[in-house]
RNA sequence: GCCAGGGUGGCGGAACGGCUACGCAAUCGCCUGCAGAGCGAUUCCAUUCCGGUUCGAGUCCGGACCCUGGCUCCA
Protein backbone atom coordinates (compact mmCIF):
# COMPACT_ATOMS: atom_id res chain seq x y z
CA UNK A 1 0.00 0.00 0.00
CA UNK A 2 1.32 3.46 -1.41
CA UNK A 3 0.99 6.35 1.04
CA UNK A 4 -0.72 9.52 -1.04
CA UNK A 5 -0.89 13.00 0.02
CA UNK A 6 -2.84 15.82 -1.60
CA UNK A 7 -0.15 18.22 -1.91
CA UNK A 8 -1.37 21.69 -2.49
CA UNK A 9 1.74 22.97 -4.45
CA UNK A 10 1.01 20.84 -7.12
CA UNK A 11 -2.62 19.96 -6.90
CA UNK A 12 -2.70 16.40 -7.12
CA UNK A 13 -1.50 13.25 -4.67
CA UNK A 14 1.63 12.35 -4.27
CA UNK A 15 3.31 9.65 -3.07
CA UNK A 16 5.08 10.25 0.42
CA UNK A 17 8.20 10.07 0.60
CA UNK A 18 10.02 11.59 3.46
CA UNK A 19 13.60 13.19 3.28
CA UNK A 20 14.67 10.63 5.69
CA UNK A 21 14.67 7.17 5.59
CA UNK A 22 11.88 6.23 8.19
CA UNK A 23 11.55 10.07 9.70
CA UNK A 24 9.23 12.96 9.19
CA UNK A 25 9.60 16.08 10.19
CA UNK A 26 6.50 18.68 10.00
CA UNK A 27 5.90 21.61 10.81
CA UNK A 28 2.14 22.77 11.74
CA UNK A 29 0.72 26.42 12.36
CA UNK A 30 -0.40 27.04 15.94
CA UNK A 31 -2.12 29.28 17.51
CA UNK A 32 -2.42 33.81 18.04
CA UNK A 33 -2.57 33.60 21.33
CA UNK A 34 -4.66 36.29 22.09
CA UNK A 35 -8.18 34.68 22.76
CA UNK A 36 -9.93 31.39 23.06
CA UNK A 37 -9.29 29.24 19.70
CA UNK A 38 -12.74 28.24 17.94
CA UNK A 39 -13.57 25.02 16.91
CA UNK A 40 -12.19 25.88 13.67
CA UNK A 41 -8.49 26.36 14.83
CA UNK A 42 -9.23 23.30 16.87
CA UNK A 43 -10.49 21.25 13.51
CA UNK A 44 -7.07 22.20 12.29
CA UNK A 45 -4.80 20.95 15.37
CA UNK A 46 -6.95 17.67 15.15
CA UNK A 47 -5.97 17.34 11.66
CA UNK A 48 -2.01 17.86 11.87
CA UNK A 49 -2.54 15.14 15.18
CA UNK A 50 -4.27 12.63 13.16
CA UNK A 51 -1.99 13.01 10.03
CA UNK A 52 0.96 12.71 12.92
CA UNK A 53 -0.65 9.74 14.51
CA UNK A 54 -1.01 8.06 11.22
CA UNK A 55 2.76 8.25 10.02
CA UNK A 56 3.62 6.88 13.31
CA UNK A 57 1.39 3.86 12.59
CA UNK A 58 2.83 3.73 9.74
CA UNK A 59 5.72 3.58 11.46
CA UNK A 60 7.71 6.75 10.88
CA UNK A 61 9.07 8.33 13.43
CA UNK A 62 7.84 12.07 13.11
CA UNK A 63 9.22 15.05 14.68
CA UNK A 64 6.86 17.82 15.00
CA UNK A 65 6.71 21.43 15.69
CA UNK A 66 3.84 24.01 16.46
CA UNK A 67 4.61 27.97 16.55
CA UNK A 68 2.90 29.84 19.19
CA UNK A 69 2.15 33.23 17.93
CA UNK A 70 2.71 35.68 21.11
CA UNK A 71 3.32 39.06 18.93
CA UNK A 72 1.60 40.18 17.06
CA UNK A 73 -1.09 43.64 16.60
CA UNK A 74 -3.82 41.78 18.42
CA UNK A 75 -1.76 40.31 21.87
CA UNK A 76 0.36 44.07 21.79
CA UNK A 77 -3.26 45.73 21.35
CA UNK A 78 -5.11 43.90 23.57
CA UNK A 79 -2.18 43.37 26.29
CA UNK A 80 -1.90 47.53 26.25
CA UNK A 81 -5.83 47.77 26.94
CA UNK A 82 -5.33 45.57 30.15
CA UNK A 83 -2.52 46.86 31.14
CA UNK A 84 -0.58 43.87 31.57
CA UNK A 85 2.68 42.79 29.84
CA UNK A 86 2.87 40.89 26.67
CA UNK A 87 4.17 38.16 28.29
CA UNK A 88 1.44 38.12 31.09
CA UNK A 89 -1.29 38.39 28.66
CA UNK A 90 -0.47 35.52 26.02
CA UNK A 91 0.40 32.97 29.13
CA UNK A 92 -2.58 32.89 30.14
CA UNK A 93 -4.19 32.20 26.66
CA UNK A 94 -1.31 29.66 26.17
CA UNK A 95 -2.57 27.73 29.54
CA UNK A 96 -6.11 27.95 27.63
CA UNK A 97 -5.04 26.46 24.30
CA UNK A 98 -2.58 23.76 26.23
CA UNK A 99 -6.25 22.57 28.09
CA UNK A 100 -7.92 22.62 24.81
CA UNK A 101 -5.90 20.00 22.87
CA UNK A 102 -5.45 17.98 26.07
CA UNK A 103 -9.28 17.77 26.38
CA UNK A 104 -9.28 17.05 22.62
CA UNK A 105 -6.55 13.96 22.98
CA UNK A 106 -3.77 16.04 20.78
CA UNK A 107 -0.78 14.51 20.89
CA UNK A 108 1.55 17.13 22.50
CA UNK A 109 4.25 18.66 19.24
CA UNK A 110 8.24 18.34 20.54
CA UNK A 111 8.79 21.90 20.36
CA UNK A 112 6.26 24.41 20.88
CA UNK A 113 8.51 27.97 20.12
CA UNK A 114 6.63 31.25 20.89
CA UNK A 115 7.82 34.05 18.83
CA UNK A 116 9.34 36.13 21.58
CA UNK A 117 11.74 33.60 21.98
CA UNK A 118 13.09 33.65 18.61
CA UNK A 119 13.42 37.17 17.73
CA UNK A 120 17.40 36.99 17.25
CA UNK A 121 16.72 34.08 14.69
CA UNK A 122 14.19 36.29 12.90
CA UNK A 123 16.49 38.90 13.17
CA UNK A 124 19.40 37.08 11.39
CA UNK A 125 16.89 35.56 8.66
CA UNK A 126 16.03 39.07 7.84
CA UNK A 127 19.60 40.07 7.93
CA UNK A 128 20.28 37.79 5.24
CA UNK A 129 17.70 38.57 3.05
CA UNK A 130 19.27 42.09 3.14
CA UNK A 131 22.34 41.27 2.27
CA UNK A 132 21.22 38.96 -0.77
CA UNK A 133 19.07 41.82 -2.10
CA UNK A 134 15.86 40.33 -1.49
CA UNK A 135 14.79 42.94 0.94
CA UNK A 136 15.39 46.21 1.73
CA UNK A 137 14.36 48.92 4.36
CA UNK A 138 12.22 51.80 3.64
CA UNK A 139 10.98 53.98 6.44
CA UNK A 140 12.05 52.22 9.24
CA UNK A 141 10.22 48.93 8.11
CA UNK A 142 11.52 46.03 6.17
CA UNK A 143 10.18 44.37 3.06
CA UNK A 144 10.03 41.19 1.15
CA UNK A 145 10.79 42.06 -3.15
CA UNK A 146 8.58 40.01 -4.31
CA UNK A 147 9.85 40.41 -7.92
CA UNK A 148 12.84 38.68 -7.23
CA UNK A 149 11.48 35.75 -6.23
CA UNK A 150 10.18 34.67 -9.80
CA UNK A 151 7.97 31.30 -8.14
CA UNK A 152 5.71 33.75 -5.89
CA UNK A 153 2.23 33.14 -6.36
CA UNK A 154 2.98 29.71 -6.90
CA UNK A 155 1.74 27.76 -4.30
CA UNK A 156 -1.67 30.43 -3.99
CA UNK A 157 -1.81 29.81 -7.65
CA UNK A 158 -2.07 33.47 -8.17
CA UNK A 159 0.35 34.92 -11.20
CA UNK A 160 2.00 37.77 -9.85
CA UNK A 161 1.28 39.71 -13.22
CA UNK A 162 -2.47 39.05 -11.37
CA UNK A 163 -2.37 40.89 -8.73
CA UNK A 164 -3.84 44.08 -9.06
CA UNK A 165 -2.55 46.62 -7.28
CA UNK A 166 -5.50 48.99 -6.67
CA UNK A 167 -8.44 46.12 -6.18
CA UNK A 168 -8.45 46.51 -2.72
CA UNK A 169 -5.45 49.08 -0.95
CA UNK A 170 -4.99 52.42 -2.26
CA UNK A 171 -1.52 52.08 -3.43
CA UNK A 172 0.21 54.53 -2.27
CA UNK A 173 -1.20 54.38 1.07
CA UNK A 174 1.86 52.26 2.10
CA UNK A 175 6.02 53.00 1.52
CA UNK A 176 6.84 50.31 -0.34
CA UNK A 177 8.18 50.23 -3.72
CA UNK A 178 5.82 47.28 -4.79
CA UNK A 179 2.72 46.96 -2.65
CA UNK A 180 3.18 43.11 -3.56
CA UNK A 181 6.06 43.57 -1.60
CA UNK A 182 5.37 42.57 2.71
CA UNK A 183 6.89 43.04 5.84
CA UNK A 184 9.71 41.35 7.54
CA UNK A 185 9.91 43.88 10.26
CA UNK A 186 7.39 46.80 10.96
CA UNK A 187 7.78 49.78 11.74
CA UNK A 188 8.78 50.75 15.38
CA UNK A 189 6.04 52.22 16.79
CA UNK A 190 5.34 54.26 20.15
CA UNK A 191 4.80 52.16 23.08
CA UNK A 192 5.24 49.10 20.72
CA UNK A 193 7.54 46.06 21.83
CA UNK A 194 10.62 46.29 19.47
CA UNK A 195 12.68 43.32 19.23
CA UNK A 196 15.04 43.65 16.11
CA UNK A 197 18.53 44.89 18.06
CA UNK A 198 20.31 43.82 14.94
CA UNK A 199 18.96 45.78 12.24
CA UNK A 200 17.79 48.61 14.19
CA UNK A 201 14.27 48.49 12.83
CA UNK A 202 10.72 47.50 14.48
CA UNK A 203 9.81 44.20 15.38
CA UNK A 204 9.37 41.52 13.21
CA UNK A 205 5.91 40.87 11.20
CA UNK A 206 4.18 37.60 11.09
CA UNK A 207 5.34 35.50 8.15
CA UNK A 208 9.11 35.65 8.99
CA UNK A 209 8.42 33.47 12.09
CA UNK A 210 7.36 30.43 11.11
CA UNK A 211 10.51 30.61 8.38
CA UNK A 212 12.50 31.07 11.24
CA UNK A 213 11.19 28.66 13.62
CA UNK A 214 10.75 25.83 11.50
CA UNK A 215 14.48 26.39 9.56
CA UNK A 216 15.88 26.37 13.03
CA UNK A 217 14.49 23.15 14.69
CA UNK A 218 14.01 21.49 11.60
CA UNK A 219 16.63 22.33 9.18
CA UNK A 220 16.14 24.03 6.02
CA UNK A 221 14.30 21.30 4.58
CA UNK A 222 11.18 19.98 5.92
CA UNK A 223 8.64 17.32 4.91
CA UNK A 224 5.07 18.47 5.81
CA UNK A 225 3.71 21.92 6.72
CA UNK A 226 0.11 21.84 7.70
CA UNK A 227 -2.49 25.17 8.35
CA UNK A 228 -5.58 26.16 7.67
CA UNK A 229 -6.75 26.79 4.12
CA UNK A 230 -6.96 30.76 4.90
CA UNK A 231 -2.96 30.39 5.51
CA UNK A 232 -2.06 29.49 1.78
CA UNK A 233 -1.84 33.29 0.61
CA UNK A 234 -0.54 35.06 1.83
CA UNK A 235 1.13 33.57 4.54
CA UNK A 236 2.66 30.52 3.13
CA UNK A 237 3.08 31.86 0.25
CA UNK A 238 5.29 34.64 2.00
CA UNK A 239 7.19 31.98 4.22
CA UNK A 240 8.05 29.74 0.64
CA UNK A 241 9.39 33.01 -0.46
CA UNK A 242 11.39 34.38 2.91
CA UNK A 243 12.55 30.84 3.32
CA UNK A 244 14.23 29.72 -0.26
CA UNK A 245 15.76 33.21 -0.98
CA UNK A 246 17.35 32.69 2.55
CA UNK A 247 18.28 29.53 2.28
CA UNK A 248 18.65 28.59 -1.53
CA UNK A 249 16.96 25.01 -0.60
CA UNK A 250 13.65 23.80 -0.96
CA UNK A 251 11.23 24.97 2.45
CA UNK A 252 8.74 22.52 2.37
CA UNK A 253 7.96 19.13 -0.14
CA UNK A 254 4.05 18.76 0.92
CA UNK A 255 2.21 21.28 1.87
CA UNK A 256 -0.89 20.50 3.43
CA UNK A 257 -4.15 22.45 4.29
CA UNK A 258 -7.16 21.38 6.09
CA UNK A 259 -10.41 23.12 5.29
CA UNK A 260 -12.46 25.31 6.98
CA UNK A 261 -15.51 24.65 9.35
CA UNK A 262 -18.73 26.08 9.21
CA UNK A 263 -21.39 26.73 11.45
CA UNK A 264 -25.12 26.32 9.81
CA UNK A 265 -23.38 26.80 6.75
CA UNK A 266 -21.94 30.10 7.94
CA UNK A 267 -18.53 31.14 8.90
CA UNK A 268 -18.00 31.91 12.26
CA UNK A 269 -18.21 35.01 13.40
CA UNK A 270 -18.62 36.99 16.42
CA UNK A 271 -21.22 39.03 15.14
CA UNK A 272 -22.68 36.68 13.93
CA UNK A 273 -23.27 34.66 17.25
CA UNK A 274 -21.86 31.53 16.01
CA UNK A 275 -18.59 31.44 17.80
CA UNK A 276 -18.02 28.26 19.08
CA UNK A 277 -15.49 27.35 21.92
CA UNK A 278 -14.23 24.04 23.40
CA UNK A 279 -15.86 25.08 26.35
CA UNK A 280 -19.51 26.51 24.85
CA UNK A 281 -19.61 22.23 23.53
CA UNK A 282 -18.88 20.72 26.87
CA UNK A 283 -21.41 23.89 28.08
CA UNK A 284 -23.53 21.72 26.68
CA UNK A 285 -23.05 19.02 27.98
CA UNK A 286 -20.97 16.92 24.76
CA UNK A 287 -17.50 15.17 25.81
CA UNK A 288 -14.77 16.70 23.86
CA UNK A 289 -14.49 13.53 21.67
CA UNK A 290 -17.75 13.55 20.45
CA UNK A 291 -16.19 17.03 18.70
CA UNK A 292 -13.10 15.38 18.07
CA UNK A 293 -14.74 12.36 16.71
CA UNK A 294 -17.23 14.97 14.43
CA UNK A 295 -13.51 16.45 13.16
CA UNK A 296 -12.00 12.88 12.24
CA UNK A 297 -15.19 11.47 10.88
CA UNK A 298 -15.32 14.29 7.83
CA UNK A 299 -12.67 14.31 5.55
CA UNK A 300 -9.73 17.07 6.10
CA UNK A 301 -9.97 18.70 2.76
CA UNK A 302 -13.93 19.44 2.87
CA UNK A 303 -15.75 21.77 4.32
CA UNK A 304 -17.63 20.61 7.43
CA UNK A 305 -20.75 22.15 8.50
CA UNK A 306 -21.07 21.89 12.65
CA UNK A 307 -24.69 21.92 13.98
CA UNK A 308 -25.75 21.36 17.54
CA UNK A 309 -27.73 18.39 15.70
CA UNK A 310 -24.55 16.69 14.32
CA UNK A 311 -22.86 16.78 17.75
CA UNK A 312 -25.45 15.58 19.16
CA UNK A 313 -25.70 12.12 16.79
CA UNK A 314 -21.69 11.86 17.03
CA UNK A 315 -22.43 11.69 20.80
CA UNK A 316 -24.54 8.59 20.39
CA UNK A 317 -22.58 7.06 17.65
CA UNK A 318 -19.31 7.67 20.63
CA UNK A 319 -21.46 5.75 22.98
CA UNK A 320 -21.88 2.75 20.69
CA UNK A 321 -18.35 2.25 19.75
CA UNK A 322 -17.36 2.24 23.15
CA UNK A 323 -19.79 -0.10 24.59
CA UNK A 324 -19.11 -2.28 21.32
CA UNK A 325 -15.31 -2.22 22.16
CA UNK A 326 -15.41 -3.07 26.14
CA UNK A 327 -18.28 -5.69 25.05
CA UNK A 328 -15.17 -7.07 23.46
CA UNK A 329 -12.72 -6.88 26.14
CA UNK A 330 -14.97 -8.44 28.06
CA UNK A 331 -15.99 -11.36 25.92
CA UNK A 332 -15.62 -14.85 27.34
CA UNK A 333 -17.09 -17.62 24.85
CA UNK A 334 -17.01 -21.08 24.51
CA UNK A 335 -18.34 -20.76 20.81
CA UNK A 336 -15.70 -21.68 18.18
CA UNK A 337 -14.53 -19.19 15.50
CA UNK A 338 -14.55 -19.88 11.66
CA UNK A 339 -12.37 -18.96 8.74
CA UNK A 340 -14.50 -16.12 7.40
CA UNK A 341 -14.79 -14.41 10.85
CA UNK A 342 -11.02 -14.80 11.03
CA UNK A 343 -10.43 -13.39 7.81
CA UNK A 344 -12.09 -10.29 8.66
CA UNK A 345 -9.58 -9.25 10.98
CA UNK A 346 -6.99 -8.68 8.39
CA UNK A 347 -9.81 -7.75 5.78
CA UNK A 348 -10.41 -4.47 7.76
CA UNK A 349 -6.99 -3.91 8.79
CA UNK A 350 -6.13 -3.62 5.01
CA UNK A 351 -9.31 -1.61 4.17
CA UNK A 352 -8.89 0.65 7.06
CA UNK A 353 -4.90 1.60 6.27
CA UNK A 354 -5.89 1.97 2.41
CA UNK A 355 -8.63 4.17 2.93
CA UNK A 356 -6.10 6.21 5.25
CA UNK A 357 -3.21 5.68 2.60
CA UNK A 358 -5.29 7.42 0.16
CA UNK A 359 -4.75 10.84 1.59
CA UNK A 360 -6.13 10.17 4.63
CA UNK A 361 -9.64 9.23 4.16
CA UNK A 362 -10.93 8.98 7.44
CA UNK A 363 -14.72 8.38 6.50
CA UNK A 364 -13.55 5.54 4.43
CA UNK A 365 -11.95 4.23 7.09
CA UNK A 366 -14.46 4.68 9.42
CA UNK A 367 -16.95 2.85 6.75
CA UNK A 368 -14.66 -0.11 6.93
CA UNK A 369 -14.86 -0.21 11.02
CA UNK A 370 -18.68 0.11 10.76
CA UNK A 371 -18.90 -2.50 8.35
CA UNK A 372 -16.38 -4.70 10.88
CA UNK A 373 -18.65 -3.65 13.31
CA UNK A 374 -21.95 -5.01 12.42
CA UNK A 375 -19.90 -8.40 10.63
CA UNK A 376 -18.90 -8.98 14.47
CA UNK A 377 -22.08 -8.53 16.84
CA UNK A 378 -23.68 -10.58 13.58
CA UNK A 379 -21.06 -13.30 14.63
CA UNK A 380 -21.79 -12.47 18.47
CA UNK A 381 -25.45 -12.91 17.83
CA UNK A 382 -24.85 -16.69 16.21
CA UNK A 383 -22.67 -17.55 18.36
CA UNK A 384 -19.74 -17.91 15.82
CA UNK A 385 -17.24 -15.29 17.92
CA UNK A 386 -14.22 -16.92 19.95
CA UNK A 387 -12.87 -15.61 22.94
CA UNK A 388 -9.41 -15.57 20.59
CA UNK A 389 -10.97 -13.63 17.70
CA UNK A 390 -12.72 -11.41 20.30
CA UNK A 391 -9.29 -10.10 21.61
CA UNK A 392 -8.48 -9.58 18.01
CA UNK A 393 -10.91 -7.46 17.25
CA UNK A 394 -10.31 -5.58 20.54
CA UNK A 395 -6.32 -5.00 19.71
CA UNK A 396 -7.97 -4.19 16.56
CA UNK A 397 -10.01 -1.40 17.51
CA UNK A 398 -7.22 0.04 19.81
CA UNK A 399 -4.84 0.08 17.13
CA UNK A 400 -7.21 2.16 14.98
CA UNK A 401 -7.69 4.56 17.70
CA UNK A 402 -4.00 5.27 18.19
CA UNK A 403 -4.54 7.01 14.87
CA UNK A 404 -8.31 8.33 15.61
CA UNK A 405 -8.28 8.90 19.16
CA UNK A 406 -11.88 9.19 19.90
CA UNK A 407 -12.65 6.23 22.28
CA UNK A 408 -13.24 6.45 25.83
CA UNK A 409 -12.79 3.36 27.69
CA UNK A 410 -13.44 3.15 31.22
CA UNK A 411 -10.61 1.90 33.12
CA UNK A 412 -10.40 -1.80 34.48
CA UNK A 413 -11.08 -0.06 37.70
CA UNK A 414 -12.57 -1.33 40.66
CA UNK A 415 -15.86 -0.69 41.94
CA UNK A 416 -16.32 0.27 45.63
CA UNK A 417 -17.24 -2.54 47.67
CA UNK A 418 -20.67 -0.85 48.31
CA UNK A 419 -21.82 -1.14 44.46
CA UNK A 420 -20.52 -4.34 43.85
CA UNK A 421 -22.43 -5.49 47.19
CA UNK A 422 -25.58 -3.96 45.09
CA UNK A 423 -25.02 -5.98 41.92
CA UNK A 424 -24.64 -9.13 43.70
CA UNK A 425 -27.56 -8.60 45.56
CA UNK A 426 -29.55 -7.36 42.15
CA UNK A 427 -28.02 -10.62 40.52
CA UNK A 428 -29.61 -12.56 43.31
CA UNK A 429 -32.90 -11.19 43.30
CA UNK A 430 -33.22 -11.58 39.57
CA UNK A 431 -32.50 -14.97 39.93
CA UNK A 432 -35.44 -15.60 42.25
CA UNK A 433 -37.49 -13.85 39.82
CA UNK A 434 -38.29 -10.59 42.78
CA UNK A 435 -37.96 -8.26 39.81
CA UNK A 436 -39.56 -5.55 41.68
CA UNK A 437 -36.00 -5.56 43.99
CA UNK A 438 -34.20 -6.10 41.49
CA UNK A 439 -35.54 -2.84 39.52
CA UNK A 440 -35.12 -0.87 42.59
CA UNK A 441 -31.72 -1.55 43.08
CA UNK A 442 -30.89 -0.58 39.32
CA UNK A 443 -32.73 2.27 39.89
CA UNK A 444 -30.34 3.14 43.40
CA UNK A 445 -26.88 2.33 41.22
CA UNK A 446 -28.21 4.38 38.68
CA UNK A 447 -28.65 7.39 41.11
CA UNK A 448 -25.69 6.79 42.13
CA UNK A 449 -24.10 7.41 38.41
CA UNK A 450 -23.65 3.41 37.35
CA UNK A 451 -25.39 2.11 34.74
CA UNK A 452 -26.32 -1.81 34.57
CA UNK A 453 -26.63 -3.90 31.62
CA UNK A 454 -28.15 -7.52 31.11
CA UNK A 455 -26.34 -9.01 29.00
CA UNK A 456 -25.84 -12.86 27.61
CA UNK A 457 -22.38 -13.07 29.54
CA UNK A 458 -23.36 -11.66 32.15
CA UNK A 459 -24.35 -8.10 33.71
CA UNK A 460 -22.38 -5.06 33.02
CA UNK A 461 -21.77 -1.78 34.25
CA UNK A 462 -20.81 1.43 32.99
CA UNK A 463 -20.73 5.30 34.31
CA UNK A 464 -23.56 7.12 33.85
C1' G B 1 -14.99 42.92 -9.71
C1' C B 2 -10.90 39.07 -10.07
C1' C B 3 -8.94 34.11 -8.53
C1' A B 4 -9.74 29.31 -6.18
C1' G B 5 -12.77 25.45 -4.15
C1' G B 6 -17.70 23.68 -3.46
C1' G B 7 -23.38 22.38 -3.88
C1' U B 8 -25.09 14.44 -2.49
C1' G B 9 -31.24 11.47 1.49
C1' G B 10 -34.54 14.19 7.70
C1' C B 11 -29.15 15.35 9.47
C1' G B 12 -23.80 14.40 8.89
C1' G B 13 -20.64 12.56 5.25
C1' A B 14 -17.82 9.17 1.21
C1' A B 15 -17.48 7.64 -3.74
C1' C B 16 -10.75 5.07 -10.24
C1' G B 17 -17.29 7.09 -15.72
C1' G B 18 -20.45 1.23 -14.01
C1' C B 19 -22.22 -3.20 -8.63
C1' U B 20 -27.82 -0.33 -2.32
C1' A B 21 -20.67 3.61 0.92
C1' C B 22 -20.93 4.51 6.01
C1' G B 23 -22.96 6.81 10.46
C1' C B 24 -27.06 9.16 13.01
C1' A B 25 -32.37 9.75 13.10
C1' A B 26 -37.31 7.35 12.03
C1' U B 27 -40.87 2.77 11.55
C1' C B 28 -41.77 -2.39 12.47
C1' G B 29 -40.23 -7.06 14.29
C1' C B 30 -36.78 -10.49 17.13
C1' C B 31 -34.13 -10.91 21.69
C1' U B 32 -34.83 -9.27 26.97
C1' G B 33 -38.80 -10.23 33.28
C1' C B 34 -38.19 -4.81 32.01
C1' A B 35 -34.51 -1.42 30.22
C1' G B 36 -30.02 -0.94 27.45
C1' A B 37 -26.97 -3.07 23.86
C1' G B 38 -27.44 -6.26 19.76
C1' C B 39 -29.84 -8.63 15.41
C1' G B 40 -33.36 -8.51 11.17
C1' A B 41 -36.53 -5.84 7.95
C1' U B 42 -38.39 -1.21 6.22
C1' U B 43 -39.35 3.83 5.07
C1' C B 44 -37.33 8.37 2.46
C1' C B 45 -38.10 10.21 -6.11
C1' A B 46 -30.38 11.84 -2.33
C1' U B 47 -26.60 13.70 -6.13
C1' U B 48 -28.85 22.47 -7.07
C1' C B 49 -30.95 23.49 -12.08
C1' C B 50 -30.68 23.29 -17.70
C1' G B 51 -28.31 21.27 -21.91
C1' G B 52 -24.35 18.01 -24.05
C1' U B 53 -20.66 13.72 -24.58
C1' U B 54 -21.22 8.27 -23.46
C1' C B 55 -23.86 1.70 -23.90
C1' G B 56 -23.69 4.11 -19.01
C1' A B 57 -22.67 10.67 -15.60
C1' G B 58 -22.68 12.46 -8.53
C1' U B 59 -18.13 11.88 -11.43
C1' C B 60 -16.46 14.54 -18.01
C1' C B 61 -17.95 19.28 -21.16
C1' G B 62 -20.95 24.03 -21.61
C1' G B 63 -24.36 27.44 -19.23
C1' A B 64 -27.35 29.28 -14.91
C1' C B 65 -28.21 29.91 -9.69
C1' C B 66 -26.32 29.58 -4.78
C1' C B 67 -22.36 28.96 -0.91
C1' U B 68 -17.31 29.51 1.10
C1' G B 69 -12.39 31.29 1.09
C1' G B 70 -8.53 34.43 -0.83
C1' C B 71 -7.44 39.07 -3.43
C1' U B 72 -0.75 42.11 1.01
C1' C B 73 1.29 44.24 6.90
C1' C B 74 -5.50 42.31 10.73
C1' A B 75 -9.91 45.57 5.67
Amino acid sequence: MVLKFYNTLSGEKEVFVPLNDGHVGMYSCGPTVYGFAHIGNLRAYVFADVLRRYLEFKGYTARQVMNITDLDDKTIRASKEQSVSLREYTDKYIRFFFEDIDLLRIKKADVYPRVTDHINEMADMVKILLDKGYAYRKDGSVYFKVSEFPDYGKLAKIALSRINPGATVAADEYEKEDVRDFALCKEKKEGDPFWVPVIGVGRPAWHIECSAMSIKYLGATIDIHTGGIDNIFPHHQNEIAQSEAATGQKFVRYWMHCEHLLVDNKKMSKSLGNFITLRGVMDRGYRPEALRYLFVFSHYRSRLNFTWESIGHTSNTLDRLNQFVERLGGYNSSSRSNEEITMLIGRTAERFESEMDNDLNTPGAFAAIFDMVGEVNTAIEKEELSTENAKAFYELMLKFDSVLGILTLKEKEELPGEIEELIGEREKARKIKDFKQADEIRKRLEEMGIVLEDTKEGVRWRKK
